[in-house]
RNA sequence: GGGCGCUUAGCUCAGAUGGUCAGAGCACCUGCCUUACAAGCAGGCGGUCGGGGGUUCGAGUCCCUCAGCGCCCACCA
């Protein structure tokens, strides 16, 4: 056993036992346990190319206390880690950091190197040199977050992670989406789409958020046949060319009679429609809309169900095309051809003004507009050929299914169900997931090419589950020769990468090998957890269950737990753009790992939380005072010797009573993924064991004889239980103690649920050490308020109680005489507790 | 427009199924060098539990309503 510290520091544990733990495999996964045995998480795989800050360590420090705990109840935890490195955030930090971009129109260079600088204007480069740029970067990233991953402990098993682009990703992600398409789960299909103009990629529902944006009404006149006008407001004016219908209420009175009438645009003179339907609103705008291919997803719904026709204005790029368009016969196209949506709403409205159609100024107004979540303008909308996944927005068999699926999964905290809910019930398009990028896991799809060269999608070439992953633009197709790429009668490969939730939804896959390693599959899967934050229940979490249910008809975990917001000090809600990001490793070396995992799970499951160093402070006391408890009780000598049947003392047996009560609570709190409750449960007995008990025995502890060894035995007791009770919170703290007097890591003893406390101290009655507590501390009182030291003699102490409380004051009678230094202790029966105590005089 | 969550001492938060539930820590004040811990110990000050109504013998604790804050969703002419 090693010496007890002189002066027990926090200083240098954290490297200490980081070391010691992977030395020893402390976490390592023991896969030859059965599934029932086994606990697994789905870790999330955070993005490593965004950037370190404390929300990465708030939700995973309080996963880790849950592992931790489930560790010690026996379970052999299976606590991977994986990095989500494809996609688009990756794209663009490699952008940014080495000054490229991805053409692929430029041919591979094998001895590229970046430069060293980015340069002022971005270097376009081959995909494939790109795509191993973006290895090389996520590389160095996932070093970083390992390290901090390591800093705060997490106990996970550093030799199963994963990457989302790693070989075992893009082999599970394309395995699982052919599948998806064998059974008509997943789709192609040319429609409009949300489209990003700047990346130059479709997005699906999940990854739009609406942002207030400033813009005007314009009222514009469109002309009636017989030489009267209707007048309808627009905010995009720019897309009168792309005018198909104006539509109206059915409803309407005052545009009833204009129904199955057409009118001219202005400007153009296009004859269009005047149509009714349900959706347009009376008392929006001037009551009737005009319907363009395509304004917004109303205009969607209103092109597809009133079969109109579609005339594209705007290009991919996010400029109006420069052909003029043949429905266009007349009008100012060449002011408009080739400039950019913005640039064309200037100068059409300048023209409406100049041809007197413009009526009023433009008449300012805020309102939300679609954005891509990562993009910077506004989304249009574009008509392009995507893959698809059923979720559901379009069969009600399969809604009302997955929606029994977030039913049977169990939440915590449970209220988080109805944000899946809500999403499931308001899915009004299946989940688009191909994307026009670069870093991504490709659709793994050839198709043949016509002898005109035209791709004939309806004839799909699909790969060989053995042969995943395949890259489409270097995998050639059984039966053709690579010659024939992209010729008229051969082949050609989809271009396109799959979303990166298509292939992070299938991280419970993924992480426990399926197909790869059908043994460690079924020791793991279905997982048991899911810990995750809130803002991706419709991403992340929506889309697991959707995959397993599809691929496996289960759930993919049973239990989730969502994890609240991290805050500024100042209660707002961190961001970058805010510039209030704080950054975890300064706090980690300021506070210490065991204080800022203190404050993280002091932070309650879904509770927004808010950065908070009076906290931290907090959780490094706690920390340094179980330190010196346990210097002070394993000082005593015996403590670990003496046994349990030595305790005899009524007030050691009630210590270990309401110990055991403490466990009980915090074992029922743990199993329920309430950390916070259990830790506070524990805390606060701790403190009150060092003030009360601890002052209490003090004296006779340090004596002979059995009463002595009575104590000893049970300071022993309720610190081991102490200790073990706080490991899952405090590691490096709780790992440094255990090691002046036990062997073998903390973290892999059994957890104290309060057994072993029963069998030592059943008989113990938890309210005498209460009542010996508040006896002692009116003492404390008296000299306190005395202005005297606590080590003044009492002359006599008077304590007038209840027979009952008194009754018990007996028992710990001879405690409190020496604890207090009181010469004569007298008590008298009485209504409830009153105490006159008689210092002795100052010297 | 709809939904969810929050609103308890100056600050951060506990208060499971309504009856010692008005608490803890921080901060502040007053003391104490007490041989585990002065990065400590003892004590004190401090709140009509967001507003209003209701149910009940009794409500931070249940119901209704209003307000503020945060988040999520919504077809944004």
């Amino acid at each position: 056993m090693p010496e007890l510290p002189e002066k027990p520091t926090l200083e240098g544990l954290e490297k200490k036992w980081s070391a010691a733990w992977e030395a020893d495999g402390t976490y390592r996964f023991d896969r030859t346990a059965s599934r029932d045995e086994v606990f697994s998480i789905d870790t999330p795989p955070p993005t490593v190319s965004g950037s370190l800050h404390m929300g990465s360590v708030f939700g995973y420090v309080q996963t880790d206390a849950n592992a931790r705990f489930r560790r010690m109840q026996g379970r052999q935890v299976f606590y991977p880690m994986g990095w989500d490195d494809n996609g688009l955030p990756t794209e663009r930090r490699v952008q940014n950091y080495y000054g490229v971009r991805c053409d692929p129109s430029v041919p591979f260079d094998p001895g590229f190197e970046p430069p060293a600088q980015p340069g002022k204007d971005a270097l376009p480069i081959s995909r494939r040199n790109f795509v191993e740029l973006c290895h090389r970067l996520t590389a160095e990233d996932e070093k970083v977050f390992e390290q901090l991953w390591r800093s705060v402990g997490l106990s996970v098993d550093w030799d199963l992670t994963y990457a989302t682009i790693d070989e075992r990703s893009q082999r599970a992600s394309q395995r699982a989406f052919l599948r998806n398409l064998a059974r008509g789960e997943a789709y192609a299909s040319e429609a409009p789409t949300l489209w990003d103009v700047d990346f130059q990629t479709a997005v699906a529902q999940a990854e739009l958020e609406d942002r207030d944006q400033t813009a005007a009404y314009h009222r514009v006149r469109f002309h009636r046949p017989d030489g009267g006008e209707i007048l309808i407001e627009t905010t995009r004016p720019e897309l009168i060319p792309s005018c198909v219908a104006l539509v109206a209420h059915p409803d309407d009175e005052r545009f009833r009679p204009l129904f199955g009438t057409t009118v001219r645009t202005p400007l153009f003179g296009v004859e269009v429609p005047v149509l009714p339907h349900r959706l347009a609103e009376p008392d929006k705008g001037s009551g009737i809309a005009m319907i363009c291919t395509f304004g917004d997803t109303t205009d969607v719904v209103w092109w597809r169900e009133l079969k109109l026709p579609t005339r594209t204005i705007v290009q991919r790029n996010g400029r109006f095309q420069t052909a003029r368009p043949e429905w266009l016969p007349s009008g100012p196209w060449d002011d408009l051809a080739g400039s950019t949506v913005k640039q064309a709403q200037r100068r059409i409205v300048e023209l409406l003004g100049e041809s007197g159609e413009l009526v009023d100024e433009p008449r300012p107004i805020t309102h939300p507009v679609k954005f891509y979540e990562r993009g910077d303008r506004p989304l249009e909308i574009v008509t392009s050929r995507q893959w698809y996944i059923r979720n559901g927005a379009s069969d009600p068999e399969l809604r009302s299914s997955l929606l029994g699926a977030g039913t049977d999964l169990a939440w915590h905290p449970d209220f988080m169900r109805v944000r899946y809910e809500h999403w499931v019930e308001g899915l009004n398009t299946d989940w688009l997931i191909s994307r026009q990028r670069f870093f991504g896991v490709p659709i793994p799809i050839g198709y043949p090419l016509g002898p005109g060269g035209e791709i004939l999608h309806d004839q799909p070439i699909v790969p060989d589950e053995a042969s995943l992953p395949v890259d489409p633009s270097s995998h050639v197709p059984p039966g053709y020769t690579e010659a024939q790429r992209n010729q008229p009668g051969g082949f050609t490969g989809d271009a396109d990468v799959m979303d990166t939730w298509a292939t992070s939804s299938l991280t419970p896959q993924i992480a426990c090998a399926w197909e790869d390693d059908p043994d460690l599959f079924a020791r793991t899967f279905p997982m048991d957890l899911r810990p995750q934050g809130p803002e991706i229940i419709r991403t992340w979490l929506f889309s697991t269950v959707l995959r397993s249910r599809f691929e496996h008809g289960s759930l993919p975990w049973t239990d989730t737990t969502i994890n609240g917001w991290i805050l500024d000090p100042d209660r707002k809600k961190m961001s970058k753009s805010k510039g209030n990001v704080v950054t975890p490793m300064p706090l980690l070396d300021e506070h210490g790992p065991d204080a800022v995992r203190y404050w993280a799970c002091r932070g309650g499951p879904g509770t927004d939380t808010a950065i908070d160093f009076g906290v931290m402070k907090v959780g490094r006391r706690l920390a340094i005072k179980l330190l010196n408890a346990s210097k002070f009780v394993l000082g005593l000598g015996g403590a670990g010797a003496d046994s349990a049947a030595a305790v005899t003392e009524p007030l050691d047996l009630a210590v270990l009573a309401a110990l055991a009560e403490v466990a009980e609570e915090a074992t029922s709190a743990l199993d329920g993924y309430d950390y916070t409750r259990a830790l506070d449960r524990v805390e606060s007995f701790f403190w009150r064991f060092c003030d009360d008990y601890v002052e209490l025995v003090k004296g006779r502890a340090y004596g002979e004889g059995p009463p002595a060894a009575s104590a000893r035995a049970a300071l022993g007791i309720a610190l081991s239980n102490l200790q073990r009770l706080f490991a899952p919170f405090v590691p490096f703290a709780t790992e440094e103690v255990w090691s002046w007097w036990q062997e073998g890591s903390i973290h892999r003893q059994p957890w104290p649920d309060g057994t072993e406390l029963r069998a030592a101290g059943g008989a113990g009655q938890p309210a005498l050490l209460a009542v010996a507590a508040d006896a002692l501390g009116e003492i404390r009182k008296a000299k306190t308020e005395a202005k005297r030291s606590l080590r003044t003699d009492v002359v006599r102490a008077t304590i007038t109680d209840t027979p009952e409380r008194l009754a018990a004051l007996r028992a710990a009678e001879s405690d409190l005489r020496e604890a207090g230094r009181l010469a004569e202790l007298v008590l008298l029966e009485g209504e409830g507790l009153g105490i006159d105590v008689e210092l002795a005089p100052p010297e």
